[in-house]
DNA sequence: AGGCATTGATTGAGTTCTCAATTATCCACT
DNA sequence: AGTGGATAATTGAGAACTCAATCAATGCCT
């Protein structure tokens, strides 16, 4: 009979408000991305951070740390733009298992032919609705969570004490 | 040699706030909720709606609607979620192509087993960090933006006028 | 130098999601 | 009644991601 433990009402309209926000605009994103330029909006993450990287390189780990996922989605994917010519990979001379990846002039120009839509979808549905005043506290509310989350450690691979 | 058409520094900072917090938020509940009680964050969603509706069932179309996915995600997912005993599927009378997903007891169970990690999840990674007035912020500006992709019409299914 | 836990990255299997095509029913119109 | 277009949902194939196990190189420690 008792009802499920869960957020109150108040905490629940905060929640639904990033949930349901956040949801539409990635699906969103990702439709303008994946229809008008046919890439995931995932790859160009990946694309944009080498880009924006010095020598237009990362190494594996970098981009796993940077794009908040696991080595082996990492690797997996840069396998896919590897076959796709848009990133190569280059063998670490200090540090023999490393790996670096780096961006082909292919991948930049994907990338170059990507971004603006991308730009102009993020313009679009997430910056043109709100006002300076909310911009602003998007951006202090964002960096706050941030910080926060980086406060209380890693989630990853957290191991039992033995 | 000219440079990516892209966002300029201002509205950078904006939407890197936004997306990497909602996807460092996004991880650490899917973590959470993985590890803690087995569940994938995106079927706690469906028994969650299901269960929040009347008679605990809705039609595989609001389903859809409500989590802002296509039909086919939820006819496998809900195809899962039936295997695992969590839900069944009832023919709609009314119009005999529609179907109602309904939450199972099993389903209410797992559901009753999982809300508290998730609850104590968003409190603590989302809520606890953000003042009163962060929080309040938080609300508008979700709010907001989904009012505006509420009106700019939906992306799913633009065919090309033939 | 030898042993050993740690780190960087990959692999393969299994799961979830997307996309396009398909089936079945409904509705509107004549 | 019958046709045609829309709607509800499913299917199967392929893409992307997760998880656990693995491999190789590194650095420490005595």
């Amino acid at each position: 009979m008792s009802d499920v433990v869960w957020l109150d009402e108040d905490e629940l309209r905060i929640f639904r408000a990033f949930a349901r926000s956040s949801r539409r605009l990635y699906v969103q994103f990702d439709y303008d991305l994946q229809h008008d330029v046919g890439m995931p909006r995932t790859y160009f993450e990946i694309l944009w951070l080498l880009h924006d990287a010095p020598g237009r390189s990362l190494r594996m780990s970098e981009l796993a740390q940077a794009t908040g996922s696991q080595p082996s989605r990492i690797s997996h994917a840069v396998g896919r733009l590897e076959r796709a010519g848009q990133v190569r990979r280059e063998l670490c001379a200090s540090d023999r298992r490393g790996w670096f990846t780096v961006l082909t002039d292919e991948g930049m120009a994907a990338l170059t032919a990507a971004a603006p839509r991308y730009a102009r979808s993020i313009r679009e549905h997430l910056l043109a609705p709100l006002s300076p005043a909310q911009r602003a506290a998007l951006t202090d509310i964002g960096e706050t969570v941030v910080r926060q989350l980086d406060r209380s450690e890693t989630p990853t691979r957290a191991p039992v004490p033995s």
